[in-house]
DNA sequence: CTAGGTATCCAAAGCCCTTTGCACAACCGC
DNA sequence: GCGGTTGTGCAAAGGGCTTTGGATACCTAG
């Protein structure tokens, strides 16, 4: 009891929040029911004007919100959905976030960040957002493959749009993405034009589809030599494989293709400091066309996938029916790649 | 008839999802009461082992997950908080988002991304978000001047912490901020070590505090002759304000301090076009450390922001209040910056 | 004068969960 | 045996909102 009392009202404390305005208080202070609060708010159903006027008045007057909560409880739906990203620094996803967010906003939603820098916890941890229904939907772009068999299990039960990243074995879902394969041919064709025979090619991690599709469509395309490294999408990575290659005795390689722009930043610095030029030496191309690809010396060769637009299509397509209740039936969004040559490829020497 | 058959039998049809389990669907087919459940799931208070083993399988048979809605409700709370900036595809700000994510996942926290483009009506409708409590809390960083007066009413009612920014006359808030005025500081004394007397001094706009900082530190440490010209923290900017000088008869200045980055890349281009070596004829500093400044060439010296701990401190000290359900207090974190000397800068010629 | 609107508003039933006060046994030491 | 624990589980009271089926009063028409 004493316990409680201290917790009930200290006296000469204030409490750490004032409890804000409730429908009832409203009510009260109008004189009428909250059903007819309610009604005024919603415009559901008909109010004497002048009653209704003196609850507007009461509204304002005591500054009342309706707790969106209670109301999202109540509706069965909360108006916001999630976006799971591995990497919100890197600027690809930063732009599909935008995209994202974009379309959420435009209908009335909001977007919960889940980062999870591939981080397979992390993941199950924010997929727990959507099976305890705090979120209608879930955009999910690029997880970590562990979660895999989780996620093939939510998507028969909860609203799932994926961006940019296929599943195996999931063709019953709503996908939006890059056209990653036609991306790898056009560095393969790319490269080739250029006299280009060997080359060295940086993929992701094998479990992501994406990458693979890259990779695969680059080599049907190019038809040449192609030795191969897996890293991890990260700039780190990049550098750490060139630079061990170099050490090892020579890249034996006149091109570098990197699965994604961070990778080739990567290959570049370590070209750069083994004294290479590039590319007068050694070719390097990306993938993604982020911001920094333009503006890095010498300006990159690269894929520009539409980030921004894999984001919205795949928003915007699962909103169309979480909005309405419905799980979102299979379907796919392939969207265009374009191969932007800069400064970082020129004709094989020698 | 034809729509109708169109969207599978409606007559005696499954809804389009089917209602998830509650807690009573779980408390009946385990023989016990709801209360008893939640006391399994909580540990709140102590059940027989028995009756818990059988309500765990129950639950498990079921796929039960508690509705985190309700929970909330109950709770006065969600466990969420938004985050608000200008530009999510800005690598500043997603920087600093992936700081806040980190900060409020380490607390088991949700982060609503709310990017506003600087859009006031936007801004208003995230501010709706912790009007409705649907947010326990909201980070601010940077947004569009027209809803100052809006952001201070809500500060004495809601959990509001200020990242990377500051409002005049608002004392009595939660800040966490880089140190602009001692990167100002540091780049004075920088260019004033390497015998620079006259420097040309490319500032953002004098509403923003930021950047009124930064060049007020450096005009302290420098002692020297300042030539000042107002940008817009664009690279355009930078360029044309640079350009400008040189066509009108020359520099006169030995240095270029930028207050970013971009308007810096800017500035270069100019001089290099002109025929000016940098750092052989003049040297040039940024201000942010984005990424292009390592990459381009001559490499840029700068002063590096911490972004991610800017957001993650925000996050973290309001977190630190907002989950024990106070008010935070009126505070300020100050983080540190640091010189990065690159290839951009050289003692003055002559 | 009654049947049938129409305009207003309210009571009560949820939505799904947690918390708290009790009830009921079974058991303890004295 | 008696007051007093322990162990175990339930009923009921919210938390704040929306929805729905009346209730009430007042009218209009037949």
């Amino acid at each position: 009891m004493t316990r409680e009392s201290h917790g009930q009202h200290r006296a000469d404390d204030r409490p750490a929040v004032r409890r804000p305005a409730s429908i009832k208080d409203v009510a009260a202070a109008a004189g009428v029911s909250p059903t007819t609060v309610s009604h005024v708010l919603s415009g559901n159903r008909p109010v004497n004007e002048q009653t209704a006027a003196r609850v507007r008045s009461v509204v304002n007057r005591l500054g009342y919100v309706p707790a969106s909560l209670a109301r999202s409880l109540q509706a069965g739906s909360t108006s916001v959905i999630g976006l799971l990203i591995p990497d919100i620094s890197n600027a690809f996803f930063a732009e599909l976030a935008k995209g994202a967010e974009d379309a959420a906003h435009d209908l009335g939603y909001g977007l919960i960040l889940c980062n999870t820098e591939f981080d397979a916890e992390r993941e199950d941890s924010y997929l727990g957002l959507i099976r305890s229904r705090f979120v209608d939907g879930m955009v999910y772009a690029s997880g970590s493959s562990p979660s895999r068999r989780r996620l093939e299990a939510l998507m028969g039960k909860f609203p799932i749009a994926l961006a940019d990243e296929e599943v195996d074995g999931l063709e019953r879902a709503l996908i939006a993405t890059a056209d990653h394969e036609a991306g790898g041919r056009l560095v393969g064709e790319h490269l080739r034009e250029l006299g280009h025979r060997r080359v060295l090619m940086l993929t992701g991690p094998r479990a992501l589809r994406s990458g693979v599709a890259r990779a695969a469509g680059f080599v049907r395309a190019f038809r040449g030599h192609v030795v191969e490294r897996v890293g991890d999408f990260k700039e780190a990575s990049g550098y750490r494989l060139v630079a061990k290659l170099l050490e090892e005795g020579g890249l034996d390689c006149t091109a570098v293709f990197a699965a994604n722009d961070l990778m080739a930043f990567g290959a570049l610095a370590a070209l750069t400091e083994a004294g290479l030029s590039v590319p007068g030496d050694v070719s390097v191309v990306g993938f993604d066309d982020i911001r920094a690809a333009s503006q890095i010396n010498p300006p990159l060769t690269t894929v520009h996938q539409p980030a921004y637009d894999v984001g919205r299509t795949a928003t915007a397509q699962l909103l169309q029916y979480v909005s309405r209740g419905e799980v979102p039936p299979a379907s796919r969004h392939t969207l265009p790649v374009t191969l932007k040559v800069r400064g970082s490829t020129a004709p094989a020497a020698g």
